[in-house]
DNA sequence: TTAATATAATAAGTAAAAGGTATTATATTC
DNA sequence: GAATATAATACCTTTTACTTATTATATTAA
């Protein structure tokens, strides 16, 4: 028997992403710059090319999204003294508030899909995810 | 403290698709006709409208997965004898041989990306995503 | 038994999220 | 100082999906 985990995960993610989207969309964010928001303020004052790395696109797909964040006040770059070719990212005060209505968003959406864990299971889960996760950090893929 | 599932398994899925298409992209095959390949050799002669709600997409999205497949004869679209305006879909012999190769690719990347985890483990954290999902197949979403 | 409504597939056009390749401006290395 | 590498990005394409409207056929209600 095959196993269907590749399905399961995408197929969760792809019913989160959706609902995300549809609950965001009146403040006007998508799942993917939510993404790249939280993984940005988790690494203050990088770059482009390192957020980039972090969130495992590539720098020119990034730059749309940075692109939209800019355009909503979330987002600023700053020209990075010691090298002239690169920025800085960082996120504004205005992002900080957002991001909490975001994150009420996030939170009940995940509560909703998860509802027929037990609190237990879903810490299990997530921890098993997070060492995968982790595992795959490392390579150079 | 807030949950990381929905990026977790969004981040996981994401590189299990890309490893799984460009293995699969020589013999011509993307993750979502791979996806809707095995759904429907788990329901066959379902009708178009039943293979998308299974895939949890919309009919007009599935026509142009079924166009791809049935181009690369795999699967066929015959008249539903009951209702003139349906198709039931069958899947080709010469599908059956090409799924085999692709399940030995779906296979090699999932114990690759899976390799942090032992078999318990795994096997562990794919029935909790089977309940999660099945908890969701239920729902009128 | 028609008239109104619903359903299955699909055409046309759009969008979100991503990537490929090439370019510009700067850094680094040889 | 010349060759090479790097950070951001312009231009174009791909994958996967959606919205809205249309055609043909079924079903329901009057």
């Amino acid at each position: 028997m095959h196993s269907k985990f590749g399905f399961l995960s995408y197929e969760i993610s792809h019913i989160i992403r959706q609902r995300f989207n549809k609950a965001a969309e009146p403040i006007g964010f998508t799942h993917a710059q939510w993404r790249a928001l939280v993984h940005l303020s988790e690494n203050k004052n990088c770059r482009q090319i390192d957020l980039a790395e972090i969130l495992e696109i590539k720098p020119i797909t990034l730059v749309k999204q940075i692109d939209l964040l800019e355009e909503s006040g979330m987002v600023v770059r700053n020209k990075d003294m010691d090298d002239r070719r690169a920025y800085r990212l960082s996120i504004t005060d205005k992002a900080h508030t957002v991001m909490e209505e975001l994150w009420k968003i996030a939170d009940a959406v995940e509560i909703e899909v998860l509802a027929a864990l037990s609190e237990e299971e879903r810490r299990l889960m997530t921890s098993l995810l997070d060492r995968v996760k982790n595992s795959l950090a490392t390579d150079s893929s």
